[in-house]
DNA sequence: GCTCAATTCAAACACTTGTATAAATCATAC
DNA sequence: GTATGATTTATACAAGTGTTTGAATTGAGC
């Protein structure tokens, strides 16, 4: 019974982490057969097994791969925007979180596999949140709690930063119910995509901008 | 080969729509299994097959049904705020829908199975639509625009009703991160989700607000 | 050229899934 | 009571799943 070396890097396992990553972005660890992936990776059946164990070894590979990139991603995203003004720094963490999920060109693979994990954890779940969200909180925190002129013990906080999220997360889940009741024809164009994202940067920044004149509520005991 | 009345309404028949129904809304169409629904309805693996053609057949009978409940809770729910003044209208529609979506002891399966559809549609899906949410769409409409200040072929209008939506369901849909992420010991009780509904409904106040000081944009054909 | 380990391959296995079948049971009308 | 049709049951089937096996192929080091 031959082994691989510990984490080879062979051509075929490039190959097969590849086509993974996309196929369980696009439809879910439980919706993608190992058949598939072969198949798409041109390689044998029994390959995934022999590189990866089992199939939710690879799977936890791609997570592995997604949850370091998406730090990576949203560490970058938080520099870029990081000398400009709060305002504008809110602005445009929403418009490229959106063309993130929503632009169809954009293989970013990675943020579909973790809104895809939020919605439906599988035991890969945990990877995701300490190396993929945990790390980046802290920032996303800062970056809302500067214009609600408070500090991160603040638990309007994380409500704000929860709505931003949560619009934005939204438009990439509702996505087949919206494709069906917008008018034929309609697709997500980047043009698209910078309007809803003004839009929800104007809605986000008017309520934490109420948030902000009302009295603070108590703290809490802020987790790192 | 025998075949059931049509529709009858057998007291198995009963017991294996409201236990899939139960099944269905929490676990998905796919990650339930008929010998699942019929052990727990206490009836043959056959039955559901004999009574319902198949599985698809169940369980387009059960959206069916979650979907005219849906229209019937959502009418309800319009129903019971329009005497009210429009921001009052605005709280208790974002408080009874998260009420619906996270409140455990709700019984609310078809909100969950709604919700669920609306991530990972299945064949079904256009019933959901037409049944369940266009039916509403106009009366929902009203209810923003009427804050907005403005008409139903405002783009505004579908803007602010998807922010607010978004919000409420993003908190359903990303449970599993938000239970892992919270302190241990963190529920939905009732007033939590009173108070998470109350920030919502400040924050989308200000943003539709915010929206409305703006000078309006161009109509767009409204569809029916 | 040979060796030996790593890698690929074809085939099969064990299991679960949804579905179909045919017999057994039940209920009701005559 | 019996006949008829509706319902329930036990069992089997075909297709698809992840996984395993053991042989074939490859390729670098000597």
């Amino acid at each position: 019974m031959p082994q691989p070396a510990p984490a080879a890097d062979t051509e075929t396992r490039r190959r097969i982490l590849s086509v993974s990553a996309q196929l369980f972005a696009e439809n879910g660890f439980n919706h993608v057969t190992i058949r598939q992936i072969c198949q798409a990776a041109q390689t044998n059946i029994a390959a995934v097994n022999y590189h990866f164990r089992d199939k939710l070894g690879l799977y936890k590979e791609v997570v592995q791969i997604a949850a370091d990139g998406m730090h990576r991603l949203k560490s970058d995203v938080l520099d870029a925007i990081e000398p400009q003004p709060p305002e504008e720094r809110l602005r445009n963490y929403v418009r490229l979180t959106m063309h993130h999920l929503l632009d169809p060109h954009e293989q970013s693979w990675m943020e579909k596999l973790i809104a895809r994990e939020t919605m439906e954890p599988t035991p890969a779940i945990d990877l995701i949140i300490e190396k993929g969200i945990r790390p980046t909180a802290e920032r996303n925190g800062r970056m809302v709690a500067e214009l609600l002129g408070t500090t991160l013990d603040d638990p309007r906080v994380w409500q704000c930063f929860l709505s931003v999220q949560g619009q934005c997360l939204f438009y990439k889940m509702s996505m087949p119910v919206t494709m069906r009741m917008a008018p034929p024809g309609f697709q997500y164009t980047p043009e698209v995509i910078d309007a809803l994202a003004e839009h929800v940067y104007q809605f986000s920044l008017a309520g934490i901008r109420a948030l902000a004149a009302q009295p603070a509520p108590a703290k809490m005991e802020w987790r790192p």
